[in-house]
RNA sequence: GCGAAAGUGGCGGAAUUGGCAGACGCGCUGGACUUAGGAUCCAGUCCCGCAAGGGGUAGGGGUUCAACUCCCCUCUUUCGCACCA
């Protein structure tokens, strides 16, 4: 008898040993298959890890374990996002240096890994907040500043060509730019010069109204902001305008929706990516008044004719210019009051339709007549193009608009299948298919191809284009903050120009944010000021970092290239990507974004970089719905439960403890039952029970163990490949059964070695401390960990007999084991000959035979 | 409102994707043993029934020899989007 299991008595020790021989560390590129297992990057928080977030990093290290023993040459690295507001708020608050706090939490968050035993190779971590990191942050900025996207080519060009282009033929080869021609590009000054390419850039500057946090004091992306509030503070966010720079993502919106396609991705992390970038077809269309075009976006072209007037959003540039003297007063009254309410307040559900009319009229290029133009605030300034044709008799919300107005109705689609549609007694817009009517010579048209043939009139006839329009907008990188990687960018009198890099940032004693939506970095001098202008003093928001950290670990130390490109030929894609799926929309799409820039401009030979992705679900406390908090006091965390229990036992609950990607809630009583079962396999594997000597049945029991053994491999291989950890651990935990059954059986030895053997291999990625700790006890040489997966044989996990299921119209009445190699013949003459099959038959004749082979067979009558 | 996912014993959850519902674990009930160890071991544990048998995967309908699985409707929960022209 062995010394009982005791996870406290050798996890420390062994940790240690792996730490000190780094037994993790990753070599370069070189012949083997790689594979490149990622977590999400972490902002490593004061508060260490919850055994909610160990919910990934136990599964991801258990498969990059896996991969080494298949002999994969594998990279599981670790590093820090940490820049960002929360490090810079807690620094505040405990009136610290940010960097000195993110050294602290990380060295936590590290020793907490290397608690359970997480095999991250500890010589690639990062730091995104360290001047050797950001300033590649910094450079990838550049290269986005030196380029545009050619519609001709679909992709990244350096703007030096674009340059070049219009020097020698204007802008009159690229689609859907402002005109310039050769003669007057000569004409321009640097300045004027800089200007107009900031149109092109993939990295520009513009106004823009932002997201204003009053209680943050910095401006939020759209994403930040939830419910009109945000995200972090819960402060109703204010509109501001500022001068921001912005990375231009819309130029890929196309390719990052059909490129989804591809990915290995959950469905509705797809999906909400298409949501997102919200791609829809239709056509453009202009509006004449007397202060210039008005254009449209619509998406239904074919109900132009039913267009009784126009509304504008109260941001459109031309509403002022529009508004006839007598409505002045009344239309800046109804712009102001929109600029103050929140956008909580503005799309406030079953709230009425707000507006006033202009004064102005507009023609329908269609029918050529005038119409109304209204504002309202209903119709938004970031989508299409800030003006809608108001259809009420098809648009419920222009129908509201309508009837809340007095303004006229007019039916110009006529659905096939519903008694017509009457204008006056209409209580809702109909929005859906059927035969143009009043539209001239279209009437008849059914919508199945109306869209389609009055866009083309109108391409035709030159009063509209087609044009496909998008939700997704471009991405504000622009933080009035101190913690974050500088906008490496020099303002001068010939305007903006790349600072050399890096641009680090000041060492200060204060960096509170500042009441005027300035940086903090504007009120230090010395940074400012530079020979050639002033510096740019915002910072970009931590979507930066993130968006290609994945590329510096293949080759994190690199001191002059963010990386070598055979490094990340060889390692990237990202094989398997995991993490908590509030990141599907905005740090996936940057990431995506980037690597396709990357690709364009030649630094990375893909186009997307995580090939697999799968989203883990949450932990909830125990008692059932709510999250784990530290407001709520109701956080478990590693270090307590491998203090009680072991890590081992702590990560076969992790994977034991539901499916994957499903939230579920902690229940510490379940850690018992992994506890136990490691205490078996301990047992089992170290001091097995005398079995009975062999005897005439040895040769059977040993081909039953063994097949238990075959199958058990199989089965576990299979469900760490595709993601079912729950169904290892209880795969694992019946083959340990089976073995422990089999000390009663008189198994020989050989059979009995060979299971345990596979056993302790198979559970060296769950449990490694303990699989190390047993094959030390063995005397074998060190570490299990650098050993081969065993190889499963399939004749060897064949069944010898099977159950045959015998129903009787579709109802269990039977049970019966029979060779595996069983004929249909033999099954169906077994079923009729059923004593059970027969007494439920009651002398009626089979009408029919359903035989599936080798499971069951149904007779129905 | 729109979109997505989910709903299985007292609990966490399985079910080779249309073929034995409830694997595995927790908990619970008996029993054995005791070097008192978070003991362990043995047996049992969806519901009704002594049994034969019947019922059962949120609820209702349908397809099928056969449905947790596919289709339609309803309810509940979670997540995402939310006046997107």
């Amino acid at each position: 008898m062995s010394e009982p299991y005791d996870p406290k008595h050798f996890e420390a020790k062994w940790a240690e040993r792996w730490e000190a021989d780094q037994l993790y560390r990753t070599g370069p590129a070189d012949e083997r298959p790689k594979a490149y297992i990622l977590d999400f990057f972490p902002y490593p928080s004061g508060d260490g890890l919850s055994v909610g977030h160990c919910r990934n990093y136990v599964p991801t290290d258990v498969l990059s374990r896996y991969y080494r023993m298949r002999g994969y040459n594998v990279l599981h690295p670790m590093g820090w996002d940490a820049f960002g507001l929360p490090a810079e708020n807690a620094a505040i608050e405990r009136k610290t240096n940010p960097a000195k706090l993110i050294a602290q939490f990380s060295a936590n968050y590290k020793r907490q890994f290397c608690l359970i035993g997480i095999s991250f190779d500890w010589t690639r971590e990062i730091n995104s907040s360290t001047p050797e990191y950001y300033r590649w942050t910094q450079w990838i900025f550049l290269r986005l500043y030196e380029s545009w996207y050619d519609p001709r080519a679909n992709a990244a060009q350096p703007i030096a060509a674009l340059e070049k282009e219009l020097a020698e033929r204007g802008s009159a080869g690229i689609a859907g730019v402002p005109p310039m021609t050769a003669q007057q590009w000569q004409t321009l000054g640097a300045r004027e010069r800089k200007d107009y390419l900031s149109h092109f850039r993939l990295a520009y500057r513009a106004a823009s109204t932002v997201n204003w946090d009053p209680v943050e004091k910095t401006v939020l992306a759209n994403e930040e902001v939830i419910d009109g509030r945000g995200w972090r503070s819960g402060a109703l966010v204010e509109k501001k305008t500022l001068m921001q720079w912005f990375f231009r993502i819309t130029a890929y919106a196309d390719r990052l929706l059909a490129d989804l396609q591809d990915l290995d991705w959950p469905e509705n992390i797809k999906l909400m990516q298409v949501n997102w970038i919200g791609r829809s077809e239709g056509a453009e269309v202009v509006f004449e008044t007397p202060v210039g075009g008005l254009h449209i976006f619509t998406t239904r072209p074919d109900t132009l004719w039913g267009a009784t007037f126009m509304v504008l959003s109260p941001e459109h540039s031309l509403v002022l210019k529009l508004t006839t003297p007598d409505r002045q007063a009344e239309v800046q009254a109804y712009i102001a009051e929109a600029r103050k309410k929140s956008d909580i307040d503005r799309t406030a559900e079953g709230r009425e339709k707000t507006g006033v009319f202009t004064g102005a009229y507009a023609r329908n290029p269609v029918n050529d007549e005038q119409i109304p133009v209204w504002v309202a605030d209903y119709v938004l300034m970031g989508y299409g193009t800030g003006a809608i044709m108001a259809v009420p008799a098809h648009d419920q919300r222009d129908f509201e608009f309508a009837r809340g107005f007095n303004l006229p109705i007019r039916v110009v689609i006529q659905p096939e299948s519903k008694p017509a549609l009457q204008a006056e007694t209409m209580t809702e817009a109909w929005p859906g298919e059927g035969a143009m009517t009043h539209s001239g010579t279209f009437d008849g048209t059914p919508t199945s191809i109306s869209v389609a043939q009055v866009t083309e009139w109108l391409e035709s006839t030159g009063k509209g284009k087609r044009r496909v329009n998008y939700k997704l907008r471009d991405w504000g990188i622009s933080r009035q903050r101190y913690w974050g990687t500088p906008i490496p960018i020099i303002h001068s009198a010939q305007g903006e120009e790349p600072a050399e890099l890096p641009v680090t940032l000041p060492d200060v004693k204060y960096y509170e944010p500042t009441d005027t939506g300035e940086s903090p970095l504007a009120a230090i001098p010395e940074f400012v000021n530079t020979e050639k202008g002033k510096r740019e003093t915002d910072t970009m928001g931590t979507f930066a970092c993130s968006a290609w950290y994945y590329l510096r670990f293949a080759d994190p130390h690199n001191q002059n290239a963010a990386f070598d490109p055979q490094q990340v030929a060889y390692w990237l894609p990202v094989d398997m990507y995991v993490g908590g799926a509030e990141h599907a929309v905005m740090h996936l799409l940057y990431a995506r974004f980037w690597t396709k820039v990357l690709h364009d401009l030649g630094y990375v030979p893909f186009i997307e970089p995580f090939k697999r992705l799968r989203n883990q679900g949450m932990i909830l406390a125990p008692d059932g719905k709510e999250k784990m908090s530290k407001s709520k006091g109701n956080v478990i965390t590693p270090d307590e439960t491998v203090a009680e229990w072991g890590a081992d036992a702590l990560r076969a609950y992790e994977m034991f403890i539901s499916d994957f990607e499903m939230a579920t809630p902690w229940n510490t009583h379940g850690l018992a039952g992994t506890y136990r079962w490691l205490r078996r396999v301990w047992e089992v594997v170290l001091s097995p029970a005398p079995r009975p000597a062999a005897d005439d049945r040895t040769a059977q029991a040993d081909r039953d163990l063994t097949r238990w053994t075959h199958k058990t491999l199989r089965k576990v291989s299979q469900d760490i490949e595709g993601f079912r950890f729950n169904t290892v651990i209880s795969t694992l935990m019946e083959f340990t059964n089976a073995l422990h059954d089999a000390q009663r059986q008189p198994v020989s030895d050989r059979a009995f070695n060979e299971a345990t053997d596979v056993l302790l291999l198979m559970v060296a990625p769950v449990a490694p401390f303990m699989a190390e700790e047993i094959w030390a006890r063995q005397s074998r040489p060190y570490s299990i960990h650098q050993q081969l997966w065993p190889q499963f044989d399939l004749a060897l996990a064949a069944d010898e007999t099977i159950t045959l299921v015998l129903q009787v119209n579709g109802k269990v009445r039977g049970r019966i084991a029979m060779p595996a190699g069983l004929t249909e013949e033999q099954a169906r003459d077994v079923a009729m000959k059923n004593e059970a099959v027969q007494r439920h038959l009651d002398g009626k004749p089979p009408r029919k035979l359903i035989y599936v082979p080798g499971k069951l067979v149904n007779v129905v009558v």
